[in-house]
DNA sequence: CTTGACTCTATACCTAAGTATAGGGTTTAG
DNA sequence: CTAAACCCTATACTTAGGTATAGAGTCAAG
């Protein structure tokens, strides 16, 4: 059930070079070819591609992702590393959590206060942000 | 007990040239200025820069924390686009924050099953991820 | 057995978000 | 009153993360 490269791109929502791009940079594995060169890759590529994806949206680098992902490849690695990055990495994103969280008590507490009519410049939105600092 | 774009820069945790950029981007509104030309910031700069910031950390582009951040400023718009765009906000925010809690809890459940020792391939992080697919 | 849709590599280009540099004026501490 | 440490504009460069294009080969449906 492999797929070529078209498939992955389409189904996991990403333009074709970019498929490419990620194998380049070692987001994604090298996958096995036929005669001809042409890639054939696993179903699993194309979830690892929304992984990839989603991880973004969150604020994480292709660094940061491939590093995450980098871990359970490597047999060379000990246990006890993937266990402190794993760690290292729960604390960003408790970190994250809480920022998003402070951000959204903000906004939900100004469509409270906001009447749905007249100008908004009465409702304090930026000063509620600014003053909390997003914590 | 107003600042100089140095000391805004350096308290805000950015280059000073950041600031003259987040000013032409609209991120920051104009300051005065001396007669010098010199830009006199009000302390509350320090907290938008960091606003920033740590939107960016999240995910946001500057073309979302500038609309974040405009919602107040003109008296022009109706309250009920501020509530609007804050009720699609909030949404984005709570999808950030359930795919955040998905990582979180394949990376607990990571550090939960390594034994600490031997080689890390036993540790099936990735797998959990593309299978779960951060959700 | 051809033709349209696909793939290959290589290279060039693009946007967002900065960062650096040149060439000058200003402020302030000694 | 001068020298170090600021600031000004304008312009150029950089990095991350892609996208597009050229020129050539491959696959599959009719």
């Amino acid at each position: 059930m492999a797929l070529k490269i078209g498939e992955v791109a389409a189904r996991g929502g990403v333009n074709l070079q970019t498929i490419r791009y990620y194998e380049r940079e070692k987001l994604l594995p090298a996958p096995p070819r036929l005669p001809s060169g042409y890639r054939m890759f696993p179903e699993q590529t194309v979830q690892r591609v929304r992984f990839i994806k989603h991880a973004q949206e969150l604020g994480f680098s292709l660094a940061e992702i491939r590093e995450l992902m980098s871990i359970q490849i490597d047999p060379r690695k000990e246990c006890s590393d993937v266990k402190r990055l794993a760690k290292s990495k729960i604390a960003d994103i408790e970190e994250k959590i809480r920022r998003l969280e402070s951000m959204k008590r903000v906004l939900s507490g100004l469509t409270k206060l906001c009447p749905g009519r007249g100008p908004s410049s009465v409702c304090p939105i930026l000063e509620s942000i600014d003053a909390k600092e997003a914590r």
